[in-house]
This record gives structure tokens, C-alpha cells and sequence, in this order.
DNA sequence: TTTTATTGGTAAATCGATAAATTGATTCTA
DNA sequence: TAGAATCAATTTATCGATTTACCAATAAAA
């Protein structure tokens, strides 16, 4: 008992008229088509009990829409990527768009492979946390007028919009913040990546001890799934380097990572050494004393993102210029450094 | 200047051929149809020429087939889920599948919704961890012969393939241990749920409760996003119950938020209390002292899904009984219980 | 009276692929 | 030498929708 799945064209034969009609009827163009009320709702009725949905497959290959939005970000594993991914797909599904994402793990060729995949199903917009190297594959999805939106990075080149953090501009707030808590040997450990956001991250960074005249001292650490990969080089470094009072961590992988690292290590935490970390995290609240962190607004860069890409696929609103956004991020001040000034301010 | 996408007729008629002499080409049926190594060749090199792909709406239209696994978590931003849709996308996408995503909240209307919409878009195979009250709707899809598979949870009712932990057993042996070392007053807080893999969480506790004659606290808190509405109710149940010397959390959620609210009231872990929580958690790991954590085998369920599921979809293994699997959680023990046995030892 | 509009629809083309049936020329077989 | 088989493709149907073009009958306008 096989119950083969109805077409529009049954439901046409079932009540003896053309399937034109039909489509004309579940598309709402009723009105604009005149057709008789009472035929309207004699399909209608008639769709409803049988339970017939149109196949969007089909419509898609008609339409050439899909209602689905292309998503990629760097990792679904990530919290942040995840908390993102969360919001958004919220968002769309409200405005009946349904999500294919994917974890381009920051690998250019993947990306690339990706961006072909979406475009052969016909997503109807790409949200998309570049990795680089596909810049050229952008400017190609821009060039066929196909919507876009950037987030976490995005590429100075090219004219498309995008939503980030000012990320320069929260390390360097929080490095400042550390030099006037009287830290001298602040370093920052972070991914080695060439990445608009990390580059801004490493320059606020710089900028601020260069004002106050203190050295540098950065660790910059492969990406690796694998923990004990990170661990061990940050180890490394940390041994080199025992006379450092700060770190700032560029990541809330490397920031967990590194806390993991300074725990087996039998550093304490502000005692020996006061630490903050990019991104928030549970592990950041909790550890005690609790952890300063620089928390991006998730939800904020959620929205923004959607709402940017729903509004250019809402073809009755025009299509305007670019939105470039940069949010700014949340420096909560905790325990992990602020102990330690009231200690040092007694020496 | 719009580079309108090639199709297989634009192709054909290119080299002056059949679009289905294409088509067979393309699918590699070129021997079996006994077409020209020649032909092959030049139809070949033109089509990686110009780039053409063909239009997989189309194909799938016709051949049924989309190529895409529809994965149904309960909520991609959980850490727990998040790695599990990790592990899977990759394998699939290793397999030439991609996959749509989405959260299902556990509310049964919002799941029996998406897998409608799965449905319409003809996904291959489907992943549900499925909220209480979607058993018909999955019977139904068993009826018409789609590959499911459940994870984390599964209806003891029906008929369909799973991948679980063994809940019970789990809680049970944890709730032993605690009891072991001298604790008396166990309280279990964990999610309001009727999920199969919640009640055996719980009846898990229950069992070594009763084995020992001791008696049961159990606070049962509604999930919710906003994480005050989770914690309010938990700080009540420690306040009314200020004797208590150990809790076991029954998901990583409710354990960081609890944890969050033992902190706030300045409760200490383990001097005041013990703490275990299902699920690990980078949060449990750096909590000081660490906490002992029932570690779910992720990338192993992870793997057995989508396995399963794969094997489902590949036509030539002939379509065997649904395969049932209980895997064993991993009981790591952390200084959150062990010091205070010590403790409690020494009185 | 002829033209134009309105009414209430329908038939056929189309989207871009795959699958089944067919073709015409040659070669093999009984 | 009639019939079958092989070759190398081609023609046509199909998947399930949307969209364009059209139609016959009547009413209104010029």
C-alpha cells in the first residue's frame, strides 16, 4: 500500500479542471487571474483534505528560487559559530527560509568547492565567514547579482556587505586597560591566521603597547582540531617566557586551550599571571576568579546578518547599496584581572 | 554582460549532439552505452571548457534523488549537538552529501513541520533526535520506506534505527560512586523531560538511591533559552534544601547554569557539595577543583549515525534489519567528588 | 455595427535534467 | 538471404511545478 505522493497535476484531474488553475489558486493569483470564488475554495478545501503540498523541487527548477540560504562558517563546533548559526537559522525559518550550512574550516579549496555546491542547488543567498583566499570567488557571486553577506571578516577589497566587530579596537582597549592595571610583560597568544579580524586583533594589540613602549611578546599558533597540538606550542612559549604578568588569548578556542595549558602547569591565575580572553565563554564566567573577556555580540551580528541578506531577498525593497557594519564588542571586566590590580596597586 | 548559466542543451548543440548523449557522458554511462572514446573525450574536455555543472535541482527532479541528509537537532548551539553535526557533516560531505540542519526546540510541531519540509525537498536519509510526540510521523516515514535514523534518544515503540548511551547506567554507577564515598543527601537536578534518555538519567539515580535506602531529591527544572529562568528555580530548590551534600546535573546546560548559581551563593565545590554533571564540558574541565563529568562517546555516536544512515543509502548493501545501538558513556572522574572523599575520609 | 473589455478559465511551453524507446546503418548468423 | 545483433547515437517522454498565450462567450464602448 504504496501511497504515491499527489501532484497538482491529480488534484486537476480529481476535480476536473486544469492544473493552471490549480497552481493559479495555491499561488494566491486567484483574484488577479479571476477565477470564481467558489472554485477557489473548492480546491482549497479540496487540497487541504488530501493533504496534497506542491513539490518545491519542481518549483524551484521553475522559479529558479529555493528558499534556502547557503551558510558557512568556520566550524559548527565552535560556540560562537554555533550561537550564530542558532540565530540565524531562527530568523530565516520565520521568513520561510531553510538553512544548508556547512564548516569551511578556514580551508580556501573547500570554500571554493562549497560556494559551487550552494550555487548549483541555487541557494538563494550566502551568508558566509570567508577563509582567505576565495576572494575572487565572491567578487564572482557579486558580479551574477547574487546576495551576500560577510561576517567575523570580510575582505577591504571587495564591495560587499558585511557585519563585524571592531576588533581592533577591543584589544586594544583591553591591553591598554592591563598596562594601566601596571602589567609591563603582557603577551598575546593567538591563531596564526591572516584574517581581517585576527590581523585587527594583533594590531590593537600592538598599537597599545607601542604607545606605552613596551615590548611585544606574540605567540601565534597553528589551528589544529586536535587540542594537544595547540597545547603543547602554547606550553612551549610559556616556559620561554616565564617572567611574563599578562596574556591575552585571540580566541575562545585558544583562550580554553591556553587555560587548560597554564591549569596543568601549575600557574595561578591572577596571581602569577593575569589573563583575557577574545570571545566569551561559559569556562571564561566560571573559572575562579572569573576571566575578563571581550565578548562579540553574537546575537547583535546574528541579526544584522539576516536581516541584511532577508532584505535584499525581499525583492519590494530596492536593491541598495552595500551595508557595512562593524558592531562593538563588550569588554567584561572580571576577577582575572582585576584581583590582581588591587594586589598590585599594594606592592 | 550576464554569463546566463549553461545548460546540457546549450552543450549539445555547442557540438552539434544529442543533450542525452551528453548526459550519458557525464554520468559516466558512456561504456555501458558504448559511446566513442572520441566522442567522450572532446565532450568532456569542452565541458570542463566552460565550466558547466549540471543543474542538480533538475536532476534530482528527475531522478529523485537530492543528495542532501536532513539532520534534526534539538539545538545546534548545545555544544553536545554541535559537535555531533560536525562529525556528521563532514563524513557526509566526504560521501557526496551535504546537509540542512535545523533545531527542533523539542517541540513536536515545529519537528513534524521540518520533516514535512524535508520531505518536500526529497532529502535522501534523515537524522532525528526527536522530541516526545513525533511517533507517527516518524512511523509514517518508516512506512514509506526513508532511511532514519535516531540519536540521543528513540521511541521504544517503533521500529527504527537508533544510536543511544546507556542513560541508566550511567547515572546509576555515578550515583553508586557518590554514595560511596560517604555522601547521603544526592539531589538529581535535570530538565523536565519524558525523552527516553532523560528518564533513564533519572531512573538511573533512582535505582542506586533505593539499592541504598537513601532518600531521593529531585528538582526537575523547563528548559529555557533565557538562562535566569533556568537558574532562579535551581537556586530556590539549594536554598530549600540546604543540607544536601552532593548533586549529579543531568544535562551539560542545566550543569554550567547550576554551577553558575552555586558560585553566585558562595557555596563551595567540593568543600560544601559534590557535583557531577551528564555531559562534559570544557567548563567542567577547568572548574577548580575540576569536576566529574559522564562523558558521552560524541564523535562515536556521531560515527555509528551516520554510518548507519549511509549504509541505508547505499543502494547495493541490501537493505538489512535496523540496527540498535547502545554505546557506553565514559565516567571521568575529577577532583569535584574525588578531593572531598578525601575529605570525608579523613573525618 | 464593429471594436474592445471582461469573465473564467485552459492548452501548451518551459525549467534542466534522466530514462525509455527508436533509428538507420552495418555486420553477423542460421 | 532473411532475421538478429551490434553500433552509436537520437528522439521523445517524463519529473512537477509555473508562466505565457490563448479562447469562447458575453457585455460595454465607440
Amino acid at each position: 500500500m504504496i501511497k504515491k505522493k499527489l501532484s497538482i497535476v491529480d488534484i486537476a484531474n480529481k476535480l476536473n479542471i486544469s492544473k493552471t488553475t490549480v497552481s493559479f489558486i495555491l499561488n494566491g493569483r486567484a483574484r488577479e487571474k479571476r477565477i470564481s470564488e467558489e472554485l477557489v475554495e473548492r480546491v482549497l478545501k479540496f487540497v487541504k483534505e488530501v493533504g496534497y503540498k506542491p513539490n518545491s523541487l519542481a518549483k524551484s527548477l521553475r522559479t529558479g528560487k529555493s528558499h534556502i540560504i547557503g551558510l558557512m562558517v568556520e566550524n559548527i563546533a565552535d560556540p560562537f559559530f554555533a550561537n550564530i548559526a542558532r540565530y540565524i537559522e531562527d530568523r530565516a525559518y520565520k521568513n520561510g527560509y531553510r538553512i544548508i550550512y556547512c564548516s569551511t574550516d578556514n580551508d580556501a579549496d573547500k570554500t571554493r568547492d562549497l560556494i559551487g555546491m550552494f550555487r548549483d542547488r541555487h541557494v538563494d543567498g550566502y551568508i558566509i565567514a570567508p577563509p582567505v583566499g576565495v576572494e575572487e570567488d565572491i567578487a564572482e557571486l557579486l558580479k551574477d547579482d547574487l546576495p551576500v553577506v560577510l561576517f567575523d571578516r570580510y575582505f577591504p577589497g571587495i564591495d560587499c556587505s558585511y557585519v563585524v566587530t571592531d576588533n581592533l579596537d577591543s584589544t586594544y582597549t583591553a591591553t591598554e586597560y592591563l598596562v594601566e592595571q601596571g602589567y609591563k610583560k603582557i603577551a598575546f597568544i593567538t591563531l596564526e591566521s591572516h584574517q581581517t579580524q585576527m590581523q585587527a586583533r594583533l594590531d590593537g594589540y600592538k598599537k597599545a603597547l607601542e604607545q606605552n613602549n613596551l615590548q611585544s611578546y606574540i605567540k601565534e599558533v597553528v589551528f589544529n582540531q586536535e587540542t594537544k597540538l595547540m597545547s603543547d606550542p602554547i606550553a612551549d612559549f610559556l616556559k620561554n617566557n616565564k617572567d611574563l604578568d599578562a596574556i591575552i588569548f585571540g580566541t575562545n578556542r585558544i583562550g580554553t586551550c591556553g587555560l587548560k595549558v597554564i591549569h596543568s602547569m601549575g600557574i595561578r591565575v591572577p596571581d602569577d599571571i593575569a589573563v583575557i580572553s577574545f570571545d566569551d565563554h561559559d569556562v571564561f564566567e566560571l573559572y575562579s576568579p572569573s576571566i575578563t573577556a571581550i565578548a562579540q555580540p553574537v546575537e547583535e551580528i546574528a541579526a544584522n546578518t539576516i536581516n541584511i541578506l532577508l532584505s535584499k531577498l525581499d525583492s519590494s525593497t530596492p536593491n541598495t547599496d552595500n551595508k557595512k557594519v562593524t558592531l562593538q564588542n563588550d569588554l567584561r571586566y572580571r576577577g582575572s584581572s582585576q584581583v590582581n590590580a588591587k594586589l598590585s596597586a599594594l606592592k
